[in-house]
DNA sequence: TAACTATATAACAATTTACTTATATAATCA
DNA sequence: TGATTATATAAGTAAATTGTTATATAGTTA
């Protein structure tokens, strides 16, 4: 059994689709090196929060994020156990940084840091 | 003005998600080093002659790939001078090789060597 | 415990997508 | 030139997608 597994085209073609959408691909991007909250999210894409929670769900039913509850607030981050991680961040790699979006948060005073 | 244009997140989604697409995936895999016919495509992927010619345009439209006419057959390849050639072939390299479905249309004597 | 905050889910509507069939165009061949 | 082959496009349809509003759930706080 090989280590690194040849992704197949079917799936490969959901990842893809999954990234395919602006508000998700950024949500990936910023997952890359953050860990964010749903209100987070809210704030940065300026959607509702049903909105928000349905992307997320998308990205996590296809396991490429995972969620943590932390009190009151679920944590969302990137899974590196995913069989995807590799393809999913050679992809982002070639994004630009979106952290820009979590600076602007922090001036607010609406980063939330908990725990 | 600098050569490595950074792609934007609104530009790359678009890009994504016309890969996220098994058959548009599996097209641009095989223009990774080959050039293909319409009827080709249409052999290989089982499917309506307009269908296919739908998918390339939008690869086409979006100026993935590009077309040129050879006597009755058009051939597509992939469009190196495309500013998401980078983008795109970092995606292929991590796919499977769609050869094998060249190689059955050679089988069968179904492979198009014109000109 | 009651009110509040954060999040998820359900139901629905508008839009987009990916096919289908029918038809048009362009090149080749007899 | 008429028939054939390769391809594109148009129109229509079913399914998928992405947002909305309303409501449920779970934790926190007064």
């Amino acid at each position: 059994m090989s280590v690194q597994t040849v992704p197949d085209m079917q799936k490969a073609a959901v990842i893809l689709k999954l990234l395919g959408d602006k508000t998700r691909l950024t949500m990936v991007k910023l997952l890359e090196n953050q860990t964010c909250c749903v209100c987070e999210f809210v704030e940065i894409f300026q959607m509702s929060q049903p909105s928000i929670s349905q992307h997320l769900r998308k990205l996590r039913d296809a396991g490429l994020i995972r969620e943590e509850r932390r009190s009151q607030w679920i944590f969302y981050s990137l899974n590196n156990d995913s069989e995807w991680y590799p393809f999913v961040t050679s992809i982002l790699e070639n994004l630009p940084s979106q952290e820009e979006k979590l600076k602007e948060l922090e001036k607010k005073g609406t980063r939330i840091t908990c725990c």
